[in-house]
DNA sequence: AACGCACCCTAGAGCGCTCTAGGGTACGCC
DNA sequence: GGCGTACCCTAGAGCGCTCTAGGGTGCGTT
């Protein structure tokens, strides 16, 4: 329609032109600085809107100094990440930054992720959930800013921006402790990022319950949690569990149903990350959510205070994450403590 | 490190003197074209090594005429367009194109993404599982080429590149019929994309073996499936269901299965879209599995041959999937056949 | 010796923007 | 009238590439 100007594309040139100005004043008025009348603005944007003309991001970008863009590496197959690079979006929204993305998945890994984001000359590199090792980090960080989300990594060059796992566990365990659960079990997730914080956070709310750990070891995948559902059947009087992530509580709760078992009545189950599977009717699964919406403000933060002064030492910025409440916790269906045979109903035992 | 030389990016430029060649023989190594001397070339090669230059890919691209460079819409929280564009990154490489990613969201809508696609230049826009009217589409068609993947628009400015869903409905109801089952119901998935195409499947199918369909409202999500399992719970002898996707077959799975009902022993399920979801121990789902290495393949192929003849006519290419066994479909445990009452129960047809 | 022809190489003009420097004007003030 | 000050506006030099035109060189031919 009133579109590409016959096909070819339509640059500043032409709208200046059209609107009777020069080039620089439709820069200016296009980037919406003081400097042009009330008269010509409203000319220049007519001229442009007559055009549909958009400047060209890149030639925007090149004759800038700088880039102004963020570079972001995302697993592409992770819901998580999903979840934190709509946030990012939002947080960016207005501050002139533009947000680049590049996916890892199996077939693309993260180093060429990263590499073909500093092609594009980003500034700032924001890794999510991250697996490269430290020592690849820190030789990326020679080239731009780096900021890891959602992992700690203790380089003295990397910004870090993370869920406070430890807390989320305390919570997630002392729901289930209150709720009156005393044979809860954490499926953990290994060397999985994060998995150590979870455990550390399970463990501190037990013993400061007086009551004894049991790890089984689980995973990220809902293979992982149909396997150490298996292994949670042939336990011994187990009335919660607390998963690693939602994922592996959803295979978790699959293993455990099919042997005919009710969540939360037989057992209660919590996940953490706050997932789309989570809220599913099918599963409706308590679990600790991340707070996506102040991580990405925070990282977004970061990056423009990075790409300001390079050299500033690191920040390392945690965010305390949330218990949401949802059916597959419950109270212990089990007698306070002392009862010989608290499950009634399972037959798997 | 060998890096970024002391904080400043390092140019064209910089390797071009300590090669001691000129700017434009550096630009020719770079590019890999005929036009340099064995010794040059390799001493080009060296200086960039150790400056460990990059060429600035905005530059690059505006320098050439043409932006060489395919956007790609996609749903950021959507399984199968994670595949896809994995697929496409599979497909682009070596191609000379490159792929740049505008996720859509709920907080940021289809019309956004392309947008920004647009002011990047991009020659080409594939979108995938738009939802964009067709005048949208039409409107977008004129600033660039479009080409829709996995949904079918009869616009004459529109390549389209999908999967075969009617093929593919028909593939899984016909195994299912093979299997013996009389009393198959499709769970289908509104007015989504391709959904009325894999009814059509599901009815033609069902038509030519003489069996008698019944449809019921399914949808997208976990919880369309979940829902769509509770009606089928008071539906009579119903002993198999095709599910409009993964996902809903997966909801389905597990409120069957919360009803103590058996997959596949008393109902067999199958899906389509072969998700990660489908090949997890807890569903092991028998699918229609999409080609998405052919169906990137052609996206990019179309892509290509679009920059090169923006007015050629819309060429539209379908893919046929194939199914995909798994432990979700088995034998019908009713009695074959001649049973009295097919149909007590369908009121949609 | 003059010419044709590969083959290398470089100068320099873009690509579509941004942004600094500086040129006008209009107005207020002494 | 001279000067300072605001305010608009434009020329033009980049940004880091690509790519066309054209300048050498060396060598084989006539």
């Amino acid at each position: 329609m009133a579109s590409s100007r016959g096909g070819r594309t339509v640059t500043m040139e032409h709208v200046a032109t059209r609107a009777g100005v020069s080039r620089a004043l439709v820069s200016i008025v296009m980037r919406g600085v003081p400097g042009a009348s009330d008269e010509n603005r409203a000319a220049v944007m007519r001229a442009a809107e007559e055009l549909s003309y958009r400047p060209d991001q890149r030639a925007r970008l090149l004759g800038r100094g700088r880039s102004q863009s963020i570079g972001i590496s995302f697993g592409l197959h992770d819901e998580n990440h999903g979840e934190m690079v709509e946030a990012l979006y939002q947080a960016v929204e207005g501050s002139g930054f533009d947000l680049i993305l590049s996916p890892n998945a199996p077939t693309r890994d993260e180093i060429r992720a990263a590499e073909s984001l500093l092609d594009y000359r980003c500034e700032t590199l924001v890794l999510i959930g991250t697996s490269l090792t430290r020592r690849e980090l820190d030789e990326l960080a020679t080239y731009a800013a780096v900021i890891v989300v959602a992992r700690s990594v203790a380089s003295p060059h990397l910004d870090v921006v993370r869920t406070d796992d430890l807390l989320g566990a305390r919570l997630a365990t002392e729901h289930l402790i209150e709720l009156g659960h005393q044979r809860i079990v954490h499926v953990h997730g290994g060397r999985i990022a994060s998995a150590a914080e979870r455990r550390a956070g399970y463990r501190a709310s037990m013993r400061r319950a007086g009551l004894d750990t049991q790890l089984v070891e689980g995973g990220r995948t809902e293979d992982d949690g149909w396997r150490a559902g298996a292994e949670l059947l042939s336990a011994d009087r187990v009335t919660a569990v607390f998963a690693y992530n939602d994922q592996c509580a959803a295979g978790l709760v699959a293993r455990v149903r099919s042997h005919g078992l009710r969540v939360p009545d037989d057992i209660a189950v919590v996940g953490f990350d706050n997932t789309r599977l989570a809220a599913s009717p099918s599963l409706d699964l308590t679990t600790v959510a991340q707070d996506s919406h102040a991580i990405a403000t925070h990282v977004i933060e970061r990056a423009m205070a990075r790409a300001e002064t390079p050299t500033a030492p690191a920040v390392k910025v945690v965010v305390p994450p949330h218990l949401v409440l949802r059916a597959s916790s419950g109270p212990s269906a089990s007698p306070p403590a002392t009862s010989p045979r608290p499950t009634e109903q399972g037959p798997p035992r």
